[in-house]
DNA sequence: ATTGCCTATGCAACTCGTTGCATAGCAGGA
DNA sequence: TCCTGCTATGCAACGAGTTGCATAGGCAAT
C-alpha cells in the first residue's frame, strides 16, 4: 500500500486539506497515483490517529471550514523507511491490450474510434505535460534537488506518453489494415 | 471490471481450467492483467454461473481432476459488447514515481539500488519479450489477423520497456549527480 | 425563484483484490 | 524417511477501492 505515502509527499511538498488532496489526485500526482475523496478522507483519519500527519482546523467565510494536514515526524520516519523497502513491482492494468487481444474474436474495425479516443486523450495530455515543463522548468541549468527530482518523473510522464502515441498509430495502423482486407479475417474462431 | 474479459479472450486463444488460467496470467497475460488464483477461481465460477464459460470435468491420473473451461455463447456476446463500449481511462499506480518525488525529502543516494534492481527486471523482460517476438512471429509477412493483432500488442510491451529502460537511466543519473553533490541538497523542508 | 455548481466532509454498502491456510495425491531429492 | 514442491481447488477474513447518497452554505446564471 502506498497512498500513504503518497499523500505524505503531497502534504510534505505543501500542506492541504483531504479536498485539496483530492484535487491534486485529480491532476499532477493522479497521473501516477489516483485516489477518490473516499479513500483520502479515510487514510488521513488513519494517519492522524497513527500520528503521521497533524490536522489544523481552519475556519473560511464564504465556505466551509476545512481540515489542513501536514506531515509530522512520524510520518517522515514512516516516509523514509518505506523508501528504503524493496520496491513491489508494478502492477499494470492495461485494458486496451484486452480489448486489442478481444478484437480478433471480433470486428476489428469496431475498435478503431475508441483506440482514435485514447490517442487525442494521451495527445491532449502530451501537451499538458509539456505545457507544464515550460512553466515549471523553464532553465533546466538551475534547479535544485527538489525540482530536479520532480523533472525527472516529469520528463517519465512525458516519454510514456510520446511512446504511447506512437503505439497507438501503430495499433490504428494494424486495425485499418485488417478492416481494409474487406472484414476478411481468420474466422476460424467466430461462432 | 475487466478481468472478467481478460479471462474470456484467454479461454477463446485455448481453453483451460483456473490453475493453467493463472499461470497463464503469472506469464504472457500477466504483463497487461495480473490475478491471483483466488480471484480467477472466484470469477471464474461466475461466469459458469451466467453462462459466460461452459466447464468440462477432466479426470487425470496421477494429478487432481480438473475443470477445463471454454467461452460459451453468451460469454462471446458479453466481450462483443464491452469492446463496443467506451473504455475506461487507464488507472496509474507508478510507486517509483511516488519514491523519486519522497526521495527529495530524505536522502536520493538510498534510491539508487531500488532504482538499479527496476533496471534489472525491466531489461530482463525486454529480453524475453525481444525473444518471443524472434519465436512467435519470425516473419511479420506471413501473419494472420489473429496474429497480428497479437504481435502488436507484444510490440507495445517492448516500446514500453524499451522507454522505462530509457528513463530508469535517467533517474539513476539524475540520483547519481545529487548524490554526487556531496549529500548538500536543499535543506529547506528537512527536519 | 429555481437550478445547478463549487467547497468541504462524511456514512453505508458494495465489489475487488490479497493473504493465510487447508486438502490431497504424486514426484524427486537429501 | 522426511521434506519440499507441483498440480488443482477451495474457504475465510481482511483491506483496498468504488459508488451512491447526504449535508450545508455560497455563488452565479436562467
Amino acid at each position: 500500500m502506498a497512498l500513504e505515502h503518497a499523500i505524505l509527499v503531497s502534504l510534505l511538498e505543501q500542506p492541504g486539506s483531504g479536498y485539496e488532496l483530492a484535487r491534486r489526485f485529480d491532476r499532477s500526482i493522479g497521473r501516477f497515483w489516483t485516489a477518490t475523496h473516499q479513500q483520502i478522507y479515510r487514510v488521513l483519519r488513519r494517519m492522524e490517529a497513527d500520528d503521521w500527519v497533524a490536522a489544523q482546523e481552519v475556519p473560511q467565510d464564504g465556505r466551509p471550514d476545512k481540515k489542513v494536514y501536514s506531515a509530522a515526524g512520524a510520518g517522515r520516519a514512516a516516509l523514509a523507511g518505506w523508501l528504503r523497502e524493496p520496491v513491489e513491482p508494478e502492477t499494470v492494468r492495461h485494458e486496451l491490450a484486452v480489448k486489442i487481444r478481444a478484437a480478433a474474436f471480433d470486428d476489428p474495425a469496431a475498435l478503431v474510434s475508441e483506440v482514435e479516443r485514447h490517442r487525442e486523450s494521451h495527445a491532449a495530455l502530451l501537451a499538458r505535460y509539456l505545457h507544464g515543463e515550460q512553466r515549471d522548468f523553464p532553465d533546466t541549468t538551475a534547479l535544485d534537488a527538489h525540482e530536479q527530482l520532480q523533472h525527472v518523473v516529469l520528463r517519465g510522464g512525458i516519454e510514456y506518453e510520446r511512446m504511447t502515441l506512437a503505439w497507438l498509430d501503430d495499433v490504428l495502423a494494424t486495425l485499418r489494415r485488417l478492416s481494409a482486407d474487406g472484414g476478411r479475417r481468420m474466422t476460424t474462431d467466430r461462432v
